[in-house]
DNA sequence: ACCTGCCTGTAACGCAGTTACACCGTCGGC
DNA sequence: GCCGACGGTGTAACTGCGTTACAGGCAGGT
């Protein structure tokens, strides 16, 4: 009966495409099997259980987006290109995000990264303690952000909630302040303008 | 029947107990009904559907949160204080995090400290669009820290990898470095750090 | 006595992940 | 040529989930 006999790739392959296109959540056992013309078991008997299969996925996804390569001249500007590169990778895989979200490989994430901000940050004259831990900050921010950008996008009328008008004292002395605030935010201006101050101070020796 | 007649605050007490315990995932809606002695139809009657009542939950758990006041003399290290409590009230609430994360409400946890945040960033000197910019880049950093951290600790064996030994380049050069990076994150250390670096340079005049 | 609104319980529906078990084909050994 | 092992598939079930149709119970107003 079958076409060609199931493979694990092909599972895989499909996985993919499903969680691509509909979210994690309608990744179901059933819908995949029905999808590749076969029945569940024979899901379970190429890659275990849902578990592993979304494992198997993010594994997939990651490698799939390969290392980072640095422009620009100063090692400021590079490891801000780097941040921005990682970004738009992992922007271009909300789907990913999700999944490695919850199931907690979040460190999985911050790897294809990880290589190209070490050998700037050094360049950048830091030693020791000090370059591990800009390299961390610069992964956490990365990382951070583009969690709360997916959770953000989740909610589709925010309801930026009920600020009574003209509360904050600031609010009076500052309209464009408040202006400024409840407007949307840009998501891509906030995080260029972060990054860049991050590691503005980041490389900046002596501070503490 | 009935001990005294079962209420909404009854059921959304023992939901959030439920939650704080095991997780969002541990609250069922059978479960819930075991625990109050009642049926499923009584919680239905009261909460109307799981989504609102874990809505209702994250309302309940920001408003006990409440506003969050600053401590220290330069604005940096206000706006630094600022950042480290409102971690320090999500961190004590972990169950909330994830609640939050995956009903993409993460903009209602902003909120307890955005005011706090816009008088600091205010008698710094920022004015308009920049000090709303200094702001939200605060407040995406910290919860977005929050979220990094949240997601490791579901990982048990995290498993840092298969980096190839004495790969990068800069391994060998800098051994302290290798070893600061294979050492575990000190989060709290890490993001006292990243944010005092981030506040400084958006407290600087002039810089873009 | 009866109706109406609030509240509770019984039993089901549909969908999820998972699995016990029977089956079918192919291939190596006799 | 036969036979058993093994890789792979299919049927049908189990459990647990959110949700709901429906049948009441109990108070109070008329």
């Amino acid at each position: 009966m079958s076409r060609t006999a199931l493979t694990r790739e092909e599972v895989l392959e499909a996985a993919d495409d499903l969680v691509k296109q509909h979210g994690p959540d309608a990744l179901t056992m059933r819908g995949l099997a029905a999808r590749l013309g076969t029945a569940v078991t024979s899901i379970y008997w190429h890659v275990g259980n849902r578990e592993s299969l979304l494992d198997a996925l993010v594994e997939r996804t990651v490698e799939e987006m390969g290392a980072i390569q640095p422009t620009g001249r100063t090692p400021a500007t590079r490891i801000v290109s780097v941040a921005r590169r990682l970004r738009g990778e992992l922007h271009a895989r909300p789907h990913l995000i999700a999944v490695v979200h919850e199931r907690g490989l979040t460190e999985r994430v911050f790897l294809p990264a990880q290589r190209a901000l070490v050998r700037e940050v050094h360049s950048a004259g830091l030693r020791g303690a000090r370059a591990a831990e800009a390299v961390r900050a610069v992964q956490f921010q990365v990382v951070g952000f583009v969690l709360v950008e997916c959770a953000r996008e989740l909610a589709p009328a925010q309801a930026t909630g009920r600020e009574r008008p003209g509360k904050t004292v600031s609010a009076r002395k500052d309209p464009a302040l408040a202006r400024a605030l409840a407007r949307p935010v840009d998501p891509e201006r906030l995080f260029t303008a972060s990054v860049r101050a991050l590691v503005k101070s980041l490389l900046a020796q002596g501070n503490n």
